[in-house]
DNA sequence: TGGTAATATCACTATACGTTGATATAGTGA
DNA sequence: TCACTATATCAACGTATAGTGATATTACCA
C-alpha cells in the first residue's frame, strides 16, 4: 500500500468531507458524473442518456454543481455540463476495488464453508 | 495523474458504489472511522471520544459494519470495532485534497476580482 | 410581438434516515 | 437468582431529499 498517510481530519473537515461523500451517495448522480466522462453535455443530451426526467436530472446536476464536481457552460438557450473534479473517477475506483475486495472474499468464505468435511 | 484508467462503471455498479459513498457520508460516522484509526475500541469508548448518544452510537456502527466498512469481535459484554477497509482513509484523503484544491482556486479568484482595479 | 425550445424552479408526495429516550438482551459477579 | 454493566433494538419525531408534474425563465427565430 503506497502512500498511506492517513491524516488526522477534525471537526470541520470532516463535516466537508461528508458533504462530498453525499453528493456521490445518489447513483442517478453518478450516471450523470459517467455520462460526462467523454466530454461536456447539454442537459437534454443528459435526459437521454440516463432516461431520466428533465426536473430530476436538472436537480441532480445542481447539486454536483453546487458541490464542485461539474461545472457549467450557457451557449443559446443550451447549458453545457462537464466534469470540473476529476478525482472523483479516482473515488470510484477506489471504491469498486474495496467492493471487489470484499465480494471475493466473501466467494472465499461460501466456498470453504460449502465444502468444508465435504470428500476432496 | 497516474493510473487514471477511469473504467466505465454501469448499472448495478453505480448502486453498489452509491452506497458505500451513502455509508461515509454522515459526519458522526466518519468521526467514528477517525476515532478507529489507532485500532480497535469498544462502544463505551467510542461514545466516550465522540461525545454521542449510545444509541446513536451503536446504530451509526452497525450501519459501517453492514457497509464492509467496520469490523466486530465480541469479548465478555463488551464489543470491539475495528477498521476492516483501509481504503476509507485513501477515500478521505482524496476528497480532503480536491477540497483543498476547490478553496484554493476560490481564494485566487476572490484575492483577483477584490484587488481589480486597485492601484498596485 | 408571438411562438418555440431548453432549462430551472416550484409545489407536493413519499420515503429514508438521524436523533433520542426507553426497553430488551446478554454476559458477569455476588 | 439477583443486580449490574455493556450493547443492541424499539418507537416516535422531525428533517432532508428523491421523484414528479406544472410553471417560470431565458434565448432564439419568424
Amino acid at each position: 500500500m503506497a502512500g498511506n498517510t492517513k491524516r488526522n481530519l477534525s471537526g470541520a473537515a470532516l463535516d466537508r468531507v461528508a458533504e462530498r461523500f453525499k453528493a456521490l451517495s445518489e447513483p442517478m448522480r453518478l450516471r450523470l458524473i459517467y455520462a460526462l466522462m467523454d466530454g461536456e453535455k447539454t442537459v437534454s443530451q443528459l435526459v437521454t442518456e440516463t432516461e431520466g426526467l428533465q426536473a430530476n436530472v436538472s436537480k441532480h446536476l445542481a447539486v454536483l454543481l453546487d458541490a464542485g464536481v461539474l461545472g457549467r457552460r450557457k451557449e443559446g438557450t443550451s447549458a453545457y455540463y462537464r466534469i470540473t473534479d476529476e478525482s472523483v473517477f479516482e473515488l470510484c475506483d477506489l471504491v469498486c476495488g474495496s467492493i471487489e475486495d470484499r465480494l471475493a472474499a466473501e466467494l472465499r468464505n461460501f466456498s470453504a464453508a460449502s465444502s468444508a468435511g465435504r470428500p476432496s
